[in-house]
Order: structure tokens, then C-alpha cells, then sequence
DNA sequence: CCTTCATGACAACTAAGGTGTCATTATTGG
DNA sequence: CCAATAATGACACCTTAGTTGTCATGAAGG
């Protein structure tokens, strides 16, 4: 039915079928989990947005906010709407950068810390009960088969 | 420094991090397929919405609104627009159901298969480019990884 | 030093997707 | 067979994630 594949065999067809069957699941899965999110993050009163950014800096360190821009594959702008509020409610703060000296590096306060370790400890938990089923090294392949896709993506470019 | 983790050892832990992760790759990857999509759908005219209706069409076959809702996590009433919207434009027609009088299967027309394969095939094209690097297996295991993860978030229901 | 680029701030906008509600029609349990 | 209940479609309104455009400013680097 399709003519749009490049000449490489088989084995290559059937490995972009699956791809499309990846993007079919993230979409459904980006949903579901943002509503799960959705439910849990208002006890701390995080938006989606705010909780995203949380949790980069949980994971990665101070950071700029261009910086986590690009990093999550959203504009500056949304980021910083994002920090801005998120400072506004002492949850992060601006900590001179010694490399740019325009754009400051922002930090989880404690408070920040606090919230966001709530709100994924709590998801933990909920994702705890999935259990058995799912082994290790099979997470670690999806992780790195999405990693791949993620990076693949990248060329799209915002702003 | 989490302790809300019931008492299932070390490697549950280690499993619920590496769940965590996959959540965190999701968001970036569905933003950016999304865009990717923007891109290359309005060729046909098709948001991102009326993709996602027709795709599955195109892959299940006829359904109705309310499965379509369910197997997406969308509501209802946005299925509904989405189709309505298809169907305004002969990409989607309404047959009998036999099994519901009042909620008629939806149904790919021509037009509609063949707007949604050559945008699928675009797609397609595009994530052959991906090629080597990833193997059939390793892929398979991530469908399996996401597909879990999506049934298990099911008891998230809409409307 | 001057040009260029990056950042922050703010406003306007788009679109995805949900929610509430009503009328209608099935389905089902008695 | 009928009443109660649930499911569907339709429509209107709303929320909010996220973008885009623009401007002023200040940094970097030739």
C-alpha cells in the first residue's frame, strides 16, 4: 500500500512500522499521565509546566533557562513564564551564573525541593504498584530507544 | 532521601526511577513529534486531532466515537468534534452500526485513506532516516515497556 | 569599539482538549 | 412490555499549555 519507503529491505520497513506504533503510544501515554499529574500535583498547586521544570532542575542541577528551553523542547519564553511563577511562590531562586553574567542560573530552594520531591515521591508510589511485569533492563531499553527518538527529533528547533 | 517507598528492595526502587525516567522522556518526545507533525499534516489540511482519529481508523478499522475516545484517552465530545470536523470534509463517513442503532461506525473514506497514508508515509520516511542505530528487538521491547504502562494508567477515565 | 547575539519581559495568540448540559434514543432489569 | 438508567450526539464555554512577535538591554567577541 505505501510506496514512500527507500529502498533497504525488509527488516528496515518493518523496523519504521514499529516506530509509528511508538508515536501511537506516546500520545495516549502523554495524556493519561498528565491527567494523573494533573490530579496529583494540585495538593502542591504545580501546574503541569511548573512541575516540569522542577524536576529538571531536581535532576540536573541549577540550570538558565534557556538552558532547560532546549533541554525539554520548549520556547524560552514558556520556560520563563514558568520560573517567574515558580520564583514568584519561592520555589526556585536566581543565583549569579559566573558564565553569563545576564542570564542567572536557577536553583530549587528548599521549599522547591520539598514540593517537587512530594509530588514524584508520590508518583513512585503510584507507578511502585505496576511492579513485577516490567523488568529493569526492559525499562532501560525503552528509555533508550525513546532517548534515541528524542535526540533524533532534535534538528526540530524552536525559537 | 525519598521515603515513601514500601518495603519491595532495592531492584523495585532501582525499576521505579527508571519508570520515572521513561515519564520524563515522554513529554519532550510528544511535543516534538507533535511539531514534527505540524510540519508535514497541514500539506493535507489535518490537525493534529483529525490525524489521530483518522490513524486509528486507518489501523483498527470502523469504531465509534465513544471507543475511539476510550482507546485514546480523549473525551467523547472531542472525538466527536474531530470526527464531525472529518466528516465535513469527506474524510470519514457514518455506516450502520449493527450493534448500536444510535452510534454509527465510523468509517475511512477513500479521500480519508488516502489523506492519512501519505501523511503517515511522510512520516514514515522521515523515522526511516533513523535506520541502524536502533535495533527490531529493542523497539518491540519499548511498544511492550509503553503499552504496559499505558494499561496501567487505564483506570484514569474520562468524562 | 561596534556589531551581533542572547536574554528577559510582556502581550497577543493558537489550538488542544476538557466540562457542563440538554435532548434523544437505546438498553436493561423488573 | 414498560419504566428507569445509561449512552450518545450536539453545542457552548472554558482552561491552559505552549507559541510567536517584539522590544530593550546587556553581554561577547571579532
Amino acid at each position: 500500500m505505501s510506496e514512500s519507503e527507500t529502498e533497504r529491505g525488509p527488516e528496515a520497513e518493518e523496523l519504521t512500522d514499529r516506530l509509528v506504533e511508538v508515536f501511537d503510544l506516546v500520545g495516549p501515554l502523554y495524556r493519561r499521565a498528565q491527567r494523573k499529574v494533573e490530579q496529583d500535583a494540585p495538593i502542591e498547586g504545580l501546574s503541569v509546566g511548573v512541575r516540569a521544570v522542577l524536576n529538571m532542575l531536581r535532576e540536573h542541577g541549577p540550570m538558565t533557562v534557556p538552558q532547560m528551553g532546549r533541554a525539554q523542547a520548549l520556547s524560552r519564553q514558556f520556560v520563563q513564564r514558568m520560573i517567574n511563577d515558580a520564583a514568584a511562590r519561592h520555589l526556585v531562586e536566581f543565583v549569579p551564573n559566573p558564565a553569563h553574567k545576564r542570564s542567572s542560573l536557577i536553583r530549587l530552594t528548599e521549599q522547591g525541593r520539598a514540593a517537587i520531591t512530594a509530588v514524584i515521591d508520590r508518583e513512585r508510589a503510584v507507578l511502585g504498584q505496576l511492579g513485577g511485569d516490567l523488568s529493569d533492563a526492559e525499562v532501560a531499553v525503552c528509555i533508550r530507544v525513546l532517548s534515541r527518538l528524542l535526540r533524533f527529533l532534535d534538528n526540530v528547533d524552536v525559537d
